[in-house]
DNA sequence: CACATTTGACCGCT
DNA sequence: AGCGGTCAAATGTG
């Protein structure tokens, strides 16, 4: 309602080209070239959104998380962003290719199903603070949230990122995925018909590098307030396209 | 035996 | 005071 003209023409446009690519990708999933083009594509504009979202001055709908700043208040150790991308992938689960360890649990007010902290098992090897939380949507118990920050210094996730071109697991950013046949690596929920835990953390290799996934879905939640914890500040937004 | 997961408690911040 | 997040000890499994 505000000045997010420009936020939203971008959003708008990305989800049109969202939808283009998931028509190409659902029609011809043998040649992601175009997929592929239109998937860069949009990413420039996710990026130019994110990015318009987080610039200062702007009244974004996030552009408060800026002006919220407070002298002496960094948060510079981990960076979110605002990325909301539904991949329906039933042969992807969500593990990124990384070990993650599960180090906690906790029921979120609000939430009906509790979220999962989740840790690099490499953090006491090579001090990677690459921290995971994995969620249960509220309405859409098939979807998971999945919201990775801080910065992978593993060896794993630098091959990872160096063997792929693109960026699924993205350094920094919200994501929102879905298994629908697929269960994270261990959570469980007070009622679930679905697989129960035991995911013995797939090894690289579910992750497919180069058919990728692609099935963007959905809208653009900019964990609009509501009074649940719509604090969010990003200073850093990192994306390589 | 080692690693990963689980559960509870504690701490910090709002 | 409440909520979110993390740590630590215990247990289970491979």
């Amino acid at each position: 309602m505000e000045g997010e003209t420009t936020l939203a023409t971008e959003l708008d446009g990305l989800l049109a080209m969202a939808r283009e690519l998931e028509a190409r990708v659902d029609g011809d999933q043998g040649a992601p070239g175009a997929a592929r083009e239109l998937c860069a594509e949009l990413a420039a504009s996710v990026h130019r959104a994110v990015r318009l979202a987080g610039s200062e001055g702007n009244a974004g709908g996030r552009a408060s998380v800026n002006g919220r700043l407070r002298s002496g208040r960094k948060a510079a150790a981990a960076a979110r962003a605002q990325v909301r991308v539904a991949s329906m992938q039933d042969l992807g689960p969500l593990d990124d290719g990384l070990s993650w360890r599960k180090y906690g649990q906790k029921d979120i007010l609000g939430a009906p199903y509790p979220r999962a902290y989740f840790r690099c098992t490499h953090r006491h090897s090579q001090g990677c603070q690459a921290t995971k939380q994995v969620q249960r949507a509220a309405a859409d118990p098939l979807l998971f949230d999945v919201v990775y920050h801080g910065a992978h210094t593993c060896a794993q996730a630098t091959a990872l990122l160096a063997g792929t071109e693109q960026q699924p697991p993205a350094p920094f950013g919200q994501e929102q995925q879905s298994s629908p046949a697929a269960a994270p690596e261990g959570m469980q929920w007070p009622e679930e018909p679905f697989t129960p835990p035991s995911f013995p953390s797939s090894p690289a290799g579910c992750y497919t590098p180069g058919n990728s996934w692609c099935q963007l879905a959905g809208n653009y939640g900019y964990a609009a307030g509501g009074g649940l914890g719509a604090d969010m500040e990003f200073d850093e937004l990192f994306w390589n396209m």
